[in-house]
DNA sequence: GTTAGCACTCTCGTTAGTTGAGTGCTAATG
DNA sequence: CATTAGCACTCAACTAACGAGAGTGCTAAC
């Protein structure tokens, strides 16, 4: 069912208004403001339409409306035109991407700072783990006597490290040596492979070593348990005390905490994330803690993997706002990803 | 001038109070909460004294008394016992510590997390920036045609890398080689001496790659620029928002910015810490900012620079235990890192 | 020096009254 | 018949007044 003109109208009007001010807004003031060419008297009674109709609600019997999250379910579904990022931003966003970045978790990090700035909601960014990523390349530098630093390359340009302890009786080369045969016998193995497939192999041909082999693959074991969850990148978390419905304490504390914690944060998202822009409001979330927000989620495609970017925010959101950021930025992701990194 | 036993446990006794009620004492409720064998008149009569020594402030005539700064500073310098790790505390520190420690910034942010756990305030370690940290091992690992992983390993044992550009020419050996001379006529450099010593030496040897030794050089010089300032890695800034004082939303925002920015942070820290835990309390802090904070801090030996520990919270903290609890972990800090870390 | 007693002060929470923005309804209008 | 002016009505927010309670300071007695 879609709405008329005039109500269309207005009910934007009181959600770009209610976005902005966060308070209840009165049918005299939205003529005025918008300039409509139509009477108060008339508003309120499209107003007691459209609050029949469930799109908007009043707090009480004497305020004006504010909409509901239907109402704003409406404005996403049926009327939002996706704001893109003015010259202004672009030209920022290129002058971030263009400074020295040495891997792509820079890019990450600085495309989410980025969101968070351009919308003020917070802005998270998940990074899918690397477990299905192949070796390219393992190295065993010596440290000392005892110690060595052992080097796992992966083919996405990822790079894995970690000290180990080696035997004081096995010489530098022969670490390198070591080093070189692993790399040519899992070469192209996906990590999480590793352990079945090409093992016999090694330990045929490296069986004087064996207990370097043993410490090797434990190092590789433990790092690639390091590396078993999505990681988090989360940006302006604060700005969400700039918003009037946190000021109760409790609420900003449970906001934060689910903000500081990666656990939780990866549990409020949506399951299934496509590519197009999703937006969760308010109820529409099944976390129970997040039932007061909104969220703005897009996958992109990192290494073949779904990674998540999106911003958290009020239901009073500038939907509009954050939809044309975060899709731009997913799709930038996309883009710098899709070089391979290497 | 120290005060006489019984204003002594009267003082001692507010500031226990104030520190676990945030409220004004009175002299009442002392008396019966800790069984003291003098009516309350008397106590009204040593407080009287204690305010007008400056000790003491009250809110408002008919309220009960609260420690001032000075107060606490008395206490502190005069009175306060360190109280250290129970034993569920240091048994839970061990845990912690002998879980899988990749490297020595695990240690440090392991650490800094357990510090604000204890303490029940925002903690924060200061990492001095490597910048004085010799080259041990160079590597060049090639990934494509074009490019290639560069890896400086720091006597510290901290892993630089970075990707470069190399040509097409070039091959694997030939890069593994340069990776060698690099390292056998750069081991033992300052990091940052690098550029003007040994430079030409190596241009010498590698006179047919300058192409390459500049691409390298740069690398490093982007790396070293990278870590020229001191890292910091705070935990559990959220604690603040368990404090009645900062239930004013203004106050709370400018102190979860400061502990959201590195920056922040630093510039706000006694610019002299010695090994010694340092106390600073409120007004005594010269940033406007933290005016109504205090610091406990102290520097711990990090390969020969000076890190600092501490924990940030509101005036009315439980110096004892903040103090005692920076103490010990300074010197496990202090302990762990003094084995070197390879 | 210490303490009991008491008048005094000031905050806090409650209640009652006032204000003003905004509505809903009705009747008049084009 | 849609629109609008007019008006009575509602309710949150603000203010003032008031009593209760916690705590003090002072005085006089021990």
């Amino acid at each position: 069912m879609t709405l008329d003109k005039r109500k269309s109208q207005i009910l934007e009007s009181i959600i770009r208004d209610y976005v902005e001010t966060a308070e209840p807004v009165g049918s005299r003031s939205i003529v005025k403001k918008h300039n409509l060419k139509i009477s108060a008297a008339t508003v309120r009674n499209e107003m007691a339409d459209l609050e029949e109709m469930g799109y908007l609600e009043q707090p009480h019997t004497s305020a004006g409306r504010i909409p509901s999250q239907v109402g704003f379910r409406y404005y996403v579904d049926c009327m939002m035109q996706k704001e893109t990022l003015d010259d202004s931003e672009l030209e920022l966003l290129h002058r971030i991407l263009n400074e020295n970045i040495g891997e792509w978790s820079d890019v990450v990090s600085k495309i989410g700072s980025f969101l968070s700035q351009v919308t003020n909601y917070a802005s998270f960014v998940i990074v899918p783990s690397i477990k299905l990523s192949e070796f390219k390349d393992i190295q065993i530098i010596p440290l000392s006597e005892r110690t060595a630093m052992l080097l796992v390359l992966t083919d996405i340009g990822v790079l894995l490290h970690r000290k180990i302890e080696v035997p004081p009786t096995i010489s530098g080369e022969e670490l390198q040596l070591i080093g070189r045969v692993f790399t040519r016998v899992l070469s192209g193995t996906k990590l999480e492979e590793m352990r079945r497939n090409e093992l016999k192999a090694l330990r045929e041909e490296l069986r004087n070593r064996r207990k370097v082999i043993d410490t090797v693959l434990e190092a590789v074991d433990i790092m690639m348990q390091g590396c078993q969850d999505d990681s988090v990148v989360i940006s302006g978390s604060l700005n969400i005390l700039n918003e009037p419905e946190f000021k109760d304490l409790d609420k900003l504390k449970r906001i934060l905490t689910i903000l500081e914690e990666d656990v939780l944060l990866k549990q409020i998202l949506p399951d299934m994330v496509g590519e197009e822009v999703n937006i969760t409001i308010g109820n529409e979330n099944k976390a129970e803690d997040i039932k007061e927000m909104s969220l703005v989620v897009a996958g992109y495609n990192n290494f073949g993997e779904m990674g998540k970017i999106g911003v958290i925010g009020p239901i009073r959101m500038e939907y509009w706002k954050a939809a044309g950021t975060v899709e731009s930025l997913r799709n930038i992701l996309d883009q710098v990803l899709s070089k391979k990194y290497y």
